[in-house]
DNA sequence: CTGTTAGCGCATTCAG
DNA sequence: CTGAATGCGCTAACAG
């Protein structure tokens, strides 16, 4: 019955010795390319493997090795995310440059199940782990707690520990997308975001308000409305805004879904209200509508991040400090130019 | 000098059995909640893991075991592309449910990468592999060439292997969306679709030839335009046909990139134009344009991916032939009512 | 209830 | 140039 499936065990290196006549060994050696291994001998080796269909254990060599296993931990909180999977394919090039694959888990912001998944990772003995951290208290995290293995953060800071990280420039994005309106004449302008728990959205209203003092202007907390994290939580709020009695001229939003809901309210009840947001978006061109976002390439963190954790890893006895990466934004303006501010009296 | 990190190699279970005063073998009982260890030498153990910072190691474990290793291999064409993260979050769900982690690997539609990719996976003896197939021969996939290793592909159809496979109703979706337009009474419908080497591209032209013979209408080749990769060949390719003397009165698109750019024509040179396309996407109800899309869940499409092969490798001696499953699609409208055909002669 | 022996598949070390 | 012994960390299988 010849082509029957093999269901047995894989052959062993044993197998394939034997099959050739010589010890196991020499296989070793022969599929290391060994160039001590004459190449008669390698040759019937090769053979061999080929005849029984041999592949080499990696479970069992990386045993032996007892150091790592030429995989990366990857960790992020919500993988339909076209951010997160943006980034998840920046680490996966420079993995793959490296030889390295990727063991990927989602949280979904879950602390809990990062813990889970980190330590699972360490006990897969991994080379290192990327998280996206989705608590805010990081110690966890520690490498000295983790047996050594390195971990990056990717788009949030460290907190409870101190370790490597590349962030956006949310501060820097989101002053001087807001800086663009205030330039414009615009004095209330509303701010509208996710919960000021995540940092991100925390430095992205940090960056807001710089942006209003520097221009001597205030905050004013009835323009500013925290906790929206879908479209129509942030299009319900933005119409609450801009039907005050003494509506803000424009709105600063901190990520796409915050600026789609935006979009919708202006849209609906304000046409002329100039608009800024923290995220590029596809489509972002073919709303009609004027809009500038603080854009910036997700796989750069990815990409960033890998590099420092690979840097970790190569270098194991290097004792330099925790780094911290910026990736930065820019500025892209949709539409009609930015509405200047009403003139008041 | 306390806190000092741990750089050498991590304790193992000989440590934590030193440490405890017990055999190794006893550490592994307690650590797998072997009912037959007393309380008060699990305590003990307990505490010595604690003291040590002992974690179990994977590697060795899983060598021993002989067996997969709880790990689910994931091999993608591209991951920028939300579907396929979509149906990577679709996997990673069911992986979860069974205790189990996913490898990754992103072949950028690169067959000889995506060999690599799968044969690296066999030999780190991950339990089940689920491919989105970037070749057209997937021979070097049948499970006898992989040591057994079950293998399931997602979106497109095995040939030269006979596999078990989940795909999206490719055809079906785009005969019902096809068969709208002409229902509305439209005789003149463009096509416009990636290449036709792609089983789904392939697959979406004949549901939109199909729809077209069932109301006794020929494919005009004139119509037809394969090879748009991207928004902006889409578009040019609809504005050509769209300025065709006597242009189509619809278009029905392959993909949402196709869509995308077949919007961005007939809203610049024929407005009444007729639209359908394949896929849905984000925020096609704020362009304001009336258009109908086939919907459907890439999660779900992971989703019974990853059921499909856990099945497998639960059941090895099952012998059942390769399964075939489809996830259906669905209609969606946006905007003003689909667009009449206008009265003809 | 706990300990001892043995071996998963491979590669380092040291002999031939 | 090739082989034999040994052990990576863990856990069945069998003592005790």
């Amino acid at each position: 019955m010849p082509g029957r499936v093999r269901k047995q065990s894989s052959p062993t290196m044993t197998d394939v010795a034997k099959h050739a006549g010589v010890a196991p060994m020499t296989v070793s050696r022969a599929l290391q390319d060994d160039p001590r291994v004459l190449p008669a001998t390698r040759a019937k080796v090769l053979a061999s493997v080929e005849a029984l269909g041999y592949r080499l254990n990696e479970v069992a060599r990386s045993l032996r090795a007892g150091q790592s296993s030429d995989l990366l931990g990857l960790v992020v909180t919500n993988l339909a995310n076209p951010f997160y999977s943006q980034l998840a394919l920046g680490v996966d090039s420079l993995a793959a440059e490296h030889g390295m694959k990727l063991v990927l888990g989602n949280t979904g912001e879950d602390p809990g199940r990062e813990k889970e998944l980190v330590d699972d990772l360490v006990s897969r003995r991994v080379s290192g782990i990327i998280v996206v951290p989705a608590g805010s208290d990081h110690a966890h995290l520690r490498p000295a707690v983790l047996d050594g293995t390195p971990v990056v953060l990717a788009a949030r800071p460290p907190s409870g520990a101190d370790l490597d990280c590349v962030l956006v420039d949310d501060f820097g994005g989101s002053l001087a997308a807001t800086s663009l309106l205030t330039a414009a004449g615009h004095r209330r302008i509303g701010f509208l975001g996710p919960s000021p728990n995540l940092w991100t959205s925390a430095e992205r209203f940090r960056g807001f308000s710089t942006a209003l003092a520097e221009s001597g202007l205030a905050v004013d907390e009835r323009h500013v409305r925290f906790g929206l994290r879908d479209i129509s939580a942030a299009e319900r709020a933005a119409a609450e805004l801009l039907q005050l009695p003494d509506p803000p001229t424009a709105l600063f939003t901190a990520n796409n879904r915050n600026t789609i809901g935006a979009i919708r309210a202006i849209t609906g009840t304000r046409p002329g209200t100039a608009l800024a947001g923290f995220d590029d978006f596809e489509l972002a061109d073919m709303l009609g509508v004027s809009l500038t976002v603080v854009a910036y390439d997700p796989a750069e963190v990815g990409v960033q991040a890998a590099r420092l954790l690979i840097d970790r890893i190569s270098h194991p006895d290097d004792d330099t400090p925790p780094q911290r990466t910026v990736v930065p934004t820019t500025l892209t303006h949709y539409g009609q130019p930015l509405q200047p501010a009403p003139s008041q009296t």
